[in-house]
DNA sequence: TTTTGGCTTTACGTTTACGTAAACTTCCGC
DNA sequence: GCGGAAGTTTACGTAAACGTAAAGCCAAAA
């Protein structure tokens, strides 16, 4: 079964980044690993923040971006109605702004096919009729 | 009817970007406007490479990414079959990292969805029993 | 004619997200 | 008990993508 527990050095080979990256998202208030003496300790939650860290950074989110969204859920637990109403509207704002990517990929999507095409079309046109 | 020219600051205006942008997108071989005496005059083309600059970005493609794509293209007219095997791999690759990025905004979506209803739940307990 | 608005170049400054090197501790196997 | 691996802090360096003056050209309006 999975660790409970993980290193720098696990955490950093799993997800393909390095272990500098790591301790930089905590020096930025994304990461809160506890420690045995000096030594750095993820959890399982630590872990799944990180995926989200580079999640977000694969969709383009900074990481000051996530940190927020990170520091609003987790006030959200004690929160007030307005703290509830901005994590809210925080929420909505992601969510459109992944709606308004959809859109941008697959109009992407369809430039990068129309352009396969005429490559394809290019290179039979080079097989058949050769300089 | 939409003009056949265009100056930098209707580009500007019109994608919301600024003028400093515009021309450092020039600086860094990503756009080739003509000129008039020293003024930059911008055709229908030049206006659609701004609008898929602009499309890479928000989908975190790098300026130099971006460049390496136009290039590729705009050689492959001329283009031998190493340059259009060279191009199709490239548009592989980018049509790759797109599905990849729409697993990620899937993802990410499934989470903001859930975040939203625990959200509104807490709101609603919030509503109910006041503190 | 002057001044205003828009364009230009040149060049240094800034932010983000790390890279990289130095210098140090801790532990593990031999 | 010693070398090496893996961890640590501190701190300066860097690439990308612009921001922000400074200083000047040029055409239309007042």
């Amino acid at each position: 079964m999975s660790p409970s527990t993980y290193s720098i050095s696990d955490l950093a080979s799993e997800f393909d980044v390095t272990t500098r990256s790591i301790r930089f998202y905590e020096d930025q208030k994304l990461l809160f690993p506890t420690r045995k003496g000096q030594t750095r300790i993820y959890s399982g939650p630590d872990r799944v923040r990180l995926k989200l860290i580079l999640r977000g950074k694969r969709l383009g989110f900074s990481l000051a971006e996530t940190r927020e969204l990170f520091e609003l859920w987790d006030e959200s637990t004690t929160g007030s109605m307005k703290q509830l109403e901005l994590l809210m509207t925080k929420i909505q704002e992601k969510k459109a702004a992944l709606e308004q990517q959809l859109k941008d990929i697959a109009m992407l999507q369809l430039e990068l096919d129309s352009a396969e095409s005429r490559c394809q079309d290019a290179m039979n046109e080079l097989k058949n009729n050769p300089v």
